[in-house]
DNA sequence: TCATTACAAGTGTGATCACAAATCAAAAAT
DNA sequence: ATTTTTGATTTGTGATCACACTTGTAATGA
């Protein structure tokens, strides 16, 4: 083996160095196209081509359609009969059965995750809630992107506490999934005088650091059902008018 | 549009053809490592190369690395490091993961289930389990591929009453990524007399035709763990010896 | 005899090309 | 004016190739 040869010589400086990690091209996009569907960058029933894609990522098409591929399997994207793939477009169903795995899902990890967590994570936690709040106190004009990566990461600093590598990149799908739902939720709310969301995310830590999974499972649910229902009101409101005129 | 011109001038027999899904080599390659990996043809820990696949599928390397790549998402599979991937090895850890999303998911789906199903449809699941049953009467030397397959065909037919559809690729995910695990259950459940999976069955049919959402999960739940449990018990056990060694 | 090096075979990744199917636009016919 | 047809462009799919990296093996050194 070469490469220990070289190291074992100077180990203390090999302690200090991370491996670096090769990622692909493929990685690359693919990273790139999850980021901009769980933020909602594309529009539901918007249809992507790997060429286009491709010349907006500045590559080839493989390493797009591979991408593609791997993200109409978890369902993120949608392939048409016609072979051509879109992000799926929003249905009441669709959205009430997402809410439903959601909570079931998400709401176990964070039951397990309050079982789990050491009081030095849930400051951690914490600490992430303060920065941002005054991170947001800071700017008055609001910054949906900022603020749905925030939330993003508040709700996935949790779910790895959880411990289960089956149960994690579920949720990550759900995300994936929901993406272009909440964008549009999110627009509405920005539109309509929005609530605060950090209400919901102070119960969800007074609960973790009580360890009360209960508690948890119930903050939690409520916060990710408030954008589910504000679009749903939204959604039948405008389909009555609809059916009015 | 020209199809619908050509086809305008006779209906009635446009009515009775079912679209004639154009699938490609990609989609061949994937549903047949699919396959394999619910069934279990795959050892743990088994590396799978791209160029090897390709031989053994008769087709070129193009279909095979996509498909490859699909799988990886969901878990099926795993990249190791070296960019190689291979089928992911069992450890206890990872089977109790497993276990406890399949018990959450695939109860709540049948507990769904159990409230959705119309009685047609229950009775279609029984017919189906009876022509198991005098089929298995027939063969005295049991097909441990035929039982895998015929388990499988039983357990969808439940959750597709569902009606969710982000429940059942879940579900499907789980299932890949169990797969292996169960193949070595089974043949370890054949070495050691098996108990009757037959019975579990039969209570679960009976908890739908009854509309009890929460014997069914209760009946679901005791037919799944059994394998898992078994398997534990074997692994341990094992563990145990080699640590006296 | 053992460790190290050098070479060869194998493997994944990305780019490019050929081909078939789909889409779109203009031209032709009714 | 509307519909149909025709042709050109775009798109996804599969195959092949070049390159970089890894792995395994034989040759060389101590």
């Amino acid at each position: 083996m070469q490469k220990t040869a070289v190291v074992k010589s100077n180990d203390p400086i090999a302690a200090q160095l991370a491996p670096v990690g090769r990622e692909t091209v493929q990685d690359r996009v693919y990273l790139e196209l999850r980021r901009a569907l769980i933020g909602g960058l594309f529009e539901p029933s918007q249809v992507l081509t790997i060429r286009g894609l491709a010349d907006a990522l500045m590559t080839s098409t493989m390493p797009v359609r591979e991408a593609l591929g791997r993200l109409i399997t978890e369902k993120a994207l949608e392939a048409l009969p016609n072979r051509s793939v879109r992000v799926p477009p929003i249905t009441l169903e669709r959205m009430d059965d997402l809410l439903r795995a959601r909570i079931l899902i998400e709401g176990e990890a964070i039951a397990l995750a309050a079982t789990r967590m050491a009081s030095r994570q849930v400051s951690v936690i914490e600490s992430m809630l303060s920065e941002w709040d005054e991170m947001r106190a800071l700017k008055l004009k609001k910054d949906v992107d900022r603020e749905v990566t925030l939330n993003q990461s508040f709700h996935f600093e949790i779910y790895r506490a959880c411990g289960s590598a089956v149960l994690i990149p579920m949720i990550e799908s759900l995300w994936l999934q929901s993406g272009p739902c909440i964008r549009v939720a999110i627009y509405a709310f920005s539109e309509a005088g929005e609530v605060d969301t950090a209400h919901f995310h102070r119960s969800i830590v007074a609960a973790l650091s009580a360890q009360d999974a209960t508690a948890a499972r119930e903050a939690l649910i409520a916060d990710i059902s408030r954008p589910f229902n504000f679009l749903r009101n939204k959604l039948q409101s405008e389909a009555a008018s609809k059916g009015m005129s």
